[in-house]
DNA sequence: CGGCATAGTGTCCGGAGCACACGCGAGTCA
DNA sequence: TGACTCGCGTGTGCTCCGGACACTATGCCG
């Protein structure tokens, strides 16, 4: 451990942050990951996982780091959402968070305490405990972005498990959007893509017909992409 | 003037800053407001205008501060961008900056001097000198912006003067998205969606059948907006 | 008064979205 | 073991929206 020393600079600087809006999918609800604080400010509430960007790291490295440390999780989808700075936002002092947003396999991830034994949790979006700081702000920001996303880019897919059924996506689809699809034609547009690839295997242990299992093709995807295809719906 | 203290932290900071690109348009050129830097690094070299984010403004009052201190522009629109933060952005340390975006009436605004004589200009998006730092990432960004955004939001009305002929927007829409649009379509689809106030007023001084001229009528795309309505191209 | 430059307008066609109904396969339970 | 139930999986036809497309109108100028 380095001898703990004082930084000093001309002018004033807020403090700056990461925070990560983490969803995931379980069945047919959505899943916000959340980390109780164990310190002042707001000790014992709900806030999304984050915290301060380190002087080496860029803010991408910061926000994974950040979840890697107190959930365990890698996401499959990361990207920068918004950066939220209103000077009162936090009663300490100025700081100034970059909000991220992150979509995980619900599936491959059981959730790791994190290290300082602050609980991590999972809970639906729709109904979340009161959040520390301005962290709804930044949670409803995260949801509106996702619902605009899903519709022209196929992110969708990093909250299913590797292998779907169709059912399964419009299901995912119709959480997000919060309204209902019609299937034969959610199916038609889907499959006309082509980015889907159909498995010789069946869903397991259902009481009724087994839908057909499909996989989403990342390198068909990635190929139609350069040639100016556009995903959509 | 207030005795220059010195700033303590336990932990080191990064600096913070904001950086705006400002679009205008010019005719059927789209223009990009730069500032000459005065100072090292990159003394002498064009760059976004921008600054240092005071302690006790928000990142948007912040962006409005700068535009008008350097430029003397209060933008039509304004929105943050993104925010960039790789270590080495600057080689002075680590700086973060949060991009924004805005678009101006380049009618209604005659460039004032920055304060401290740097000089301001507009360029050509598509011709700019080589810029300090990362800007020119961040214009790229906005321009990517600004091409996804139109589409879907009535924005390119902030570009044009109050009273403008739909061949005007036509044309704004066609240098922003690159390609051309077929004027019978073009005006279908914006007549019909009922958010333009027919004007009985023509064109000025123009050699040929003068074309009637419209007012964006925000009221109304308010109502609209409300009541679920979407732009859309 | 003729030429020119831009304004302004309607129709047709194909593809996409949408509503609708039925057969299938598998598990369940009596 | 056979009848039932439940969700999977498909074809069709209608409607409507969006894109392609070309000519007439108007005002200025020389």
């Amino acid at each position: 451990m380095p001898a703990r020393v004082s930084h000093t600079y001309e002018y004033p600087r807020p403090a700056l942050t990461v925070d990560c809006v983490v969803f995931g999918l379980d069945e047919d609800d959505l899943k916000v990951l959340l980390i109780q604080r164990g310190v002042e400010p707001f000790a014992g509430r709900w806030a999304l996982p984050g915290g301060f960007v380190r002087m080496e790291e860029s803010l991408d490295d910061a926000a994974r780091r950040e979840l890697e440390e107190e959930a365990g999780i890698r996401p499959g989808h990361l990207e920068q959402l918004y950066t939220f700075g209103t000077p009162e936002r936090d009663p300490r002092g100025r700081v100034v968070t970059v909000a991220y947003f992150a979509l995980v396999k619900l599936s491959a991830h059981t959730l790791r305490a994190a290290t300082d034994a602050r609980e991590a949790a999972w809970f639906s979006v729709w109904d979340t405990p009161k959040l520390a700081f301005d962290h709804v702000d930044i949670l409803a920001t995260a949801l509106q972005r996702l619902k605009g996303k899903v519709r022209y880019q196929p992110i969708g897919f990093e909250l299913l498990p590797p292998k779907f059924t169709l059912t399964q996506l419009q299901r995912l689809y119709e959480v997000v959007l919060e309204r209902e699809l019609d299937k034969r034609n959610f199916r038609k547009k889907i499959l006309a893509m082509d980015l889907l690839e159909e498995l010789d295997e069946v869903e397991q242990d259902v009481s009724h017909r087994a839908a057909r299992l499909y996989r989403f093709d990342h390198k068909k995807y990635r190929q139609l992409e350069k040639a100016g295809f556009n995903f959509e719906l």
